[in-house]
DNA sequence: TCAAGATAGATTGTAGACAATATGCGGGTG
DNA sequence: CACCCGCATATTGTCTACAATCTATCTTGA
C-alpha cells in the first residue's frame, strides 16, 4: 500500500531485487543475517546470476553490506547512522519543501490537505496511531518530495534514503513521542507551501526534521543511561 | 590524480566497474553510445557475469541507462539534469559546510588553506586555468565534504552525485566564466569554517553553488537564442 | 499504403564446472 | 597454557555454453 514497487517489473533480477528489498526493509530478514548465495537462490527460486545482480544493487542502497569472498549480510543500522541520515534528510527535504512551494500544482496541494485531515482524524481516534507514526507520516513527506518536481532529488530521497528510514522504523518499532506537535508542524508546512513561501517552507521543514533527530538522540542517551 | 579509485580493488567485477565508470566520466565512451554486453566483455577482457554486475551498479549511479531486453546506453546529461543536480548540491554541500565548521580538524582546515593558496597561484599564471576550473575546484569541495565527518553525506555526494558533475564537465568542456569571484567565495567559506560559524558557512556555500547554477542557466539561454 | 506475421538479433536466464579466497579446525611449538 | 602455522572445507568469484524471451526489422498480403 505505502510505496514499495513503483514500476512494472519484468526481469527476474528485478523481481528478486524488489522481494529481497522488501524482506530486508520489513524485517523478515533480520539485521546481521548472513545471506548465502545458494540459500537465497533457492529461497527465491532463481539461479545465482540474477541474484548477484540484485545483491549488487541492494549493496549500493546500503541495505546490505558485502565483503569480497566472505558474503553479504543484512545491514544493521546504528543510531549514529540514523542521525547521519536525518542530517541529510534535513538538507534535502528542506530543499524539497522550498521547491514544492514554487512548483506544486493545485491538485498536489489538495492532496496534502487530504493527508493532513486524514491524520487529524486518526489523532482523534487514538487507538490507531501506529499508522501515522509509520507509513502515514512518510506519505506526507513523500508528497512534498514529489512536489519538488526535481527528479534527481526524488530519486535520492525516495529511491535511496527512505528505505533505510523505513527499515529502522520496523527494526526498532520506532514511534514519535510527540505526534500532536509533529502534526501541528505538518500543518504549518502545508500553509507555507500553499502561500508559495519557499523560504518559510524550507525553514519549517528543516526544523521539523531537526526536532525528530534531536528526539532520536535523546532516546539514545536515555537508553544508554538506563542500561 | 584527482579522485578516482579510492579503495583497493580485488574482484574482477569491481575492476570493470571502476574502468567502465572512468571511461564514461572521462568521455572515452561518448554519451548515447550503445553498450553491447558481448562487446564490453571483450573490451575489458572479462566474461558477462562481472560485466553485468558492473552495469547494474553504474545504472544505480545514473551513469548509464538500461532498458530490459534492449541494452544499456551511456547516460547523456541535459542541462536541465545538471540544474537539478545543482539544486541537490546546494542543499547537501550547504549542510556539509555547516558540519565542517563544527567538526573539521586543524589539519583539515590547513589542507583547505593549502588548496586555496595553490589556486591563487594558478590564478596568477593565467595560462593553466583549466586545472582550477576542472578537478582543482572539485578538490576544494571534496575536502569540505569530507570535513563534515558524516559518512552518509560523503557517500551521497562523492560516491554518487559528483561523477555526474565530472562527466558533464568533460562532456561540454565546461568552464566557469567567473574564476576570480569563485575563488573569492572559496576564501570566505574557509574563513567561516575556520571561525566555526556553521550558519555562515552554510549560507556562503549555498550562495556559491546557487550562483554556479544560475551561470549554467544563463549559458543555456544564450545557447538557445544563438542557435 | 497499411497492417499483421515471421524472422533475425540481441539480451536475459540457467546450469555446471573450476579457480580463488576466507574461515575454522587441529596439531605443533615456545 | 597460549600462540602460531598449515590444511581442509565451504563459499564466493569467474567462465563457458545453451535455452528462453523479448525487440525490432523485414516481408507478405489485403
Amino acid at each position: 500500500m505505502a510505496a514499495s514497487n513503483r514500476q512494472e517489473i519484468r526481469t527476474l533480477a528485478e523481481q528478486v531485487f524488489a522481494q529481497l528489498q522488501d524482506d530486508i526493509v520489513l524485517g523478515v530478514l533480520k539485521p546481521g543475517t548472513r545471506l548465502g548465495e545458494a540459500e537465497l537462490a533457492s529461497r527465491y527460486g532463481v539461479s545465482r546470476g540474477p541474484l548477484r545482480e540484485a545483491i549488487r544493487r541492494l549493496e549500493s542502497r546500503k541495505l546490505l553490506q558485502r565483503e569480497p569472498h566472505v558474503g553479504a549480510r543484512v545491514a544493521s543500522l546504528t543510531t549514529d547512522d540514523l542521525v547521519e541520515i536525518y542530517r541529510v534528510r534535513e538538507a534535502l527535504e528542506g530543499m524539497a519543501a522550498r521547491l514544492a512551494a514554487q512548483h506544486m500544482t493545485e491538485s498536489e496541494v489538495q492532496g496534502l490537505h487530504d493527508v493532513l485531515s486524514q491524520h487529524e482524524q486518526q489523532q482523534d481516534i487514538k487507538e490507531d496511531t501506529a499508522y501515522f507514526q509509520r507509513e502515514g507520516d512518510l506519505d506526507f513527506h513523500y508528497r512534498i518530495i514529489q512536489g519538488s518536481h526535481n527528479q534527481t532529488l526524488i530519486d535520492l530521497l525516495i529511491g535511496e534514503l527512505y528505505h533505510l528510514v523505513r527499515m529502522y522504523r520496523y527494526q526498532f518499532s520506532a514511534v514519535t513521542n510527540r505526534p500532536q506537535k509533529a502534526l501541528a508542524e505538518h500543518r504549518r508546512i502545508v500553509e507555507a507551501i500553499e502561500s508559495g513561501d519557499g523560504d518559510l517552507a524550507e525553514m519549517l521543514m528543516r526544523r521539523h526534521i531537526s526536532r525528530a533527530r534531536e528526539n532520536i538522540e535523546l532516546q539514545t542517551q536515555n537508553d544508554s543511561t538506563n542500561t
